[in-house]
Formats: structure tokens, sequence, C-alpha cells
DNA sequence: AAGTTGACCTGAGGGC
DNA sequence: TGCCCTCAGGTCAACT
């Protein structure tokens, strides 16, 4: 589900809330995430404080010095600021629970379980976040850095764009949405992209991601931003999901295509 | 090495 | 109304 406007969207409607917050206790109504929540995390983080939320790719990094947790919200997580007493539902794998009162919790939900809860005493080398590409809306992510990383490749320039060590934090509608704008097809062989097109590709990432993230990210089915709100980049999208529709700038009708296990949108017209 | 495919898991929506 | 099928925002591991 998330990308990185919406993992973005959810720090800042959190970071009030959590930093300087005193933890109570972590309670766990189900481990079975992605990687099974560890069943010593509750004794580690009792009477910590989380002393700053940052993000990294689609990782959200608690820090609690000394260490961090990595929370990741998979394809179908949020999270959420309620008061402890509300009773969680079958998808809320855990409640982090502040001390203080009014008892208010960081609740996580997660219907598919593919998210993650993980602690590690050092996240700059974590094997999850060390192999991690730049971050794009970042000084330094350009054109040229892209147009390096994708010499001689043939995979599809969406996928490459997807692949989290190249860039980080692109999913699927931001992939498509940007190329949309550098009016290059998802399926052109990453290798084959000018370096003058990769300049408007990393400029395009750029505007895609700030202006998803000024709307509050993309709710497409059921992405809530922290305070249960949706976001509106939906209905600023060009291609992803638009099959049949016209164009914004052509009208030609807007083509899906399955490349991979995924669905592939694009102006048949605008790109080449 | 790079590219491709499967796996994880559940819910929603469409067609019949 | 209900069953069955397909699809979904991620990404690691195991193949070719």
């Amino acid at each position: 589900m998330p990308e990185l406007p919406e993992v973005e969207t959810t720090l800042r409607g959190l970071k009030p809330w959590v930093v300087g917050a005193r933890i109570k206790e972590l309670v766990v109504y189900d481990r079975r995430l992605r990687w099974p929540i560890a069943s010593d995390l509750p004794e580690i983080l009792a009477k910590k404080t989380i002393r700053g939320l940052s993000r990294r790719a689609k990782y959200l990094l608690f820090d609690v010095g000394p260490g961090s947790l990595i929370v990741h919200l998979g394809m179908s997580g949020s999270l959420r600021i309620l008061e402890a007493a509300c009773a969680p539902s079958r998808w809320d794998p855990f409640d982090l629970v502040f001390a203080g009162s009014p008892g208010l919790c960081l609740r996580m939900r997660d219907p598919r379980r593919f998210g993650a809860l993980l602690y590690t005493e050092d996240p700059a080398t974590h094997p999850l976040i060390a192999p991690l590409g730049p971050e794009p809306l970042e000084p330094g992510f350009e054109g040229s850095y892209l147009h390096a990383r994708a010499r001689g490749r043939t995979l599809a320039i969406r996928d490459f764009l997807m692949n989290g060590h190249i860039v980080a934090g692109i999913g699927n509608i931001y992939a498509h949405e940007a190329l949309f704008l550098a009016g290059i097809r998802p399926q052109r062989a990453a290798g084959r992209v000018s370096r003058a097109e990769c300049d408007h590709l990393a400029d395009a990432i750029v505007t895609v991601l700030t202006q998803a993230i000024a709307a509050g990210g993309t709710t497409l089915k059921d992405f809530r931003g922290s305070d249960g709100r949706p976001g509106y980049f939906s209905q600023e999208l060009n291609v992803y999901g638009r099959t049949g529709a016209p164009c914004h700038r052509c009208q030609t009708p807007i083509r899906r295509r399955v490349s991979g296990a995924r669905s592939s949108y694009y102006c048949p017209s605008c790109q080449r």
C-alpha cells in the first residue's frame, strides 16, 4: 500500500504525538507479521522514551536511543493514535502504549500482515536499511545518478524505479506517474533511457512525490493517515488505474498492460 | 550478475 | 444473496 508519500504523511501526522512520549508498554495481539514480532520486544521497549521519528525509504524509524524501532507498513498497514482503552480489532497486531493520561497508544492495523515491527541497535547497518538507494527528495538525487545506474540494464524502467536499492520509496503508483510526466513507457529497458530523459525523469519523480505528500498521499482503497483521513492524490493520477480513460494531456485512452505480476499503465501517445 | 517468478496473507469487488 | 475468481499500494528469497 503505502509508498514514500503515504509513509511521509503518516510520519508527519504521528510526530507531534510520539516524539518525547514515554513508552508504558508494547502490547502484542498478533505476532505474525512479515517477520514475527520478537518475543523480547516488550521487555526491550518498556519505559523507553521516543526521542525522534524519521523515515528511510518506506521504513519508519522510531529512535528509542539506544536503539531504534523499525516499522514497515507493507501493503495494507496504517498507524493511528488512539485512546488505549479503545478495543482493538482482529487486524491490529500491536499497540505501543504511552505513559500518562489520558492513556494514548500508537496502534497498527495491517489486514494482510505484510508489515513489520523490528528492533535494531543501529539502523544504519541494519540489513534492510543499509542497501537502500538515495532518497529522491534529498539533495543530490539527479538524472546523472539514474543514468549511471541504468547503464546496460535491460529490465523495464518501471521495475528499475521500483527497486529500493536503486531509488528509495518508489512503488507501482508513483513509478507510473513519474514515467508519464517524463514521457517514457514503463516497459522500456532502463538502459535505453537517455541522459536527457533521466534528467527529466528525476525531476518528474521529485514533482510527483512532492505533490502527493502535499495531498496527503494516495488512497486507492484502504490507506489512512494517522488521523484516519484518506489521501487525495488519487484525484490527480494521470495514468495509474485509469485504463481506457482519456489521457489528461492528449485524450488518447490510457492503456493497461500486465508486465511481471503487476499492471502497467501508460499513454501510448505521450509516452515512448 | 541480472532478470524473473513465487511466496507471504487477507479483503474487496466483479461476474454469474 | 452468495460463491468463485481476480486483483491489490511491498519486497525478499529462490530460481534461471
